[in-house]
DNA sequence: CTCTTTAATCGTAATAACGCGATTTACCGA
DNA sequence: TCGGTAAATCGCGTTATTACGATTAAAGAG
């Protein structure tokens, strides 16, 4: 169980520093608060069209959203099809948290 | 004992979001590294100059650096004559560690 | 095979951040 | 009062981020 490197860190919170990115990390902790797909939200994640209605951003922008979030290792992508699904990455955000006060 | 706003996460995280910020806060853990100052650095902060020669950055970009952290509650600021000196902001540090998990 | 849907990527314009030198303001010592 | 020093602010050019529509690629339905 490794720690983040300074350029993780520094990625992930330039991730975290904005308002929508910042949010979309806190719905994906009810992913079964969006609406329901085939396979459920907390096995797979949530579809990315769920989460651009709920950002109310266009498609691109969406997109782009969850590539930086994925980038900075905060959330993990499952492509089951045509769907992406995100899903929040604990172990990474886990480390974040331990990484204030110990490396921040 | 507030918690931080989502305006105070998403300002917090932005100020992280550098390397030379980062590391700025994290040199402040000890600020007796610093050259000896009038007032030790472990009770008014590091003076502003010691903390511009180690980030080899101009005196204006230094400021600045240390105005962003502040706006983001950060780090305390403590003028004295003419010098500016800067310490951690335990409170918020600690606040920050613990919104990450519960709400982020 | 064709049409539709999903999502990544491309191109682009507006905005924000970066980093510097120059200037201004404030404080101190002589 | 007059320099000298410290630091905040201003002005500017450069670079990065933001957000969008359009395009492209891949997968499912009929």
């Amino acid at each position: 169980m490794g720690e983040l490197s300074d350029d993780q860190l520094v990625s992930a919170f330039k991730a975290l520093g904005h308002p929508t990115r910042l949010a979309i990390l806190d719905w994906l902790k009810d992913g079964n608060s969006f609406p329901p797909q085939d396979r459920p939200a907390d096995e797979v994640g949530v579809c990315l069209k769920h989460i651009q209605a709920r950002a109310n951003v266009s498609q691109s922008t969406a997109s782009q959203f969850m590539a930086t979030l994925q980038r900075a290792d905060l959330v993990i992508c499952t492509r089951i099809g045509q769907f992406s699904h995100y899903r929040r990455n604990e172990q990474t955000i886990a480390k974040l948290g331990k990484a204030i006060g110990a490396d921040v």
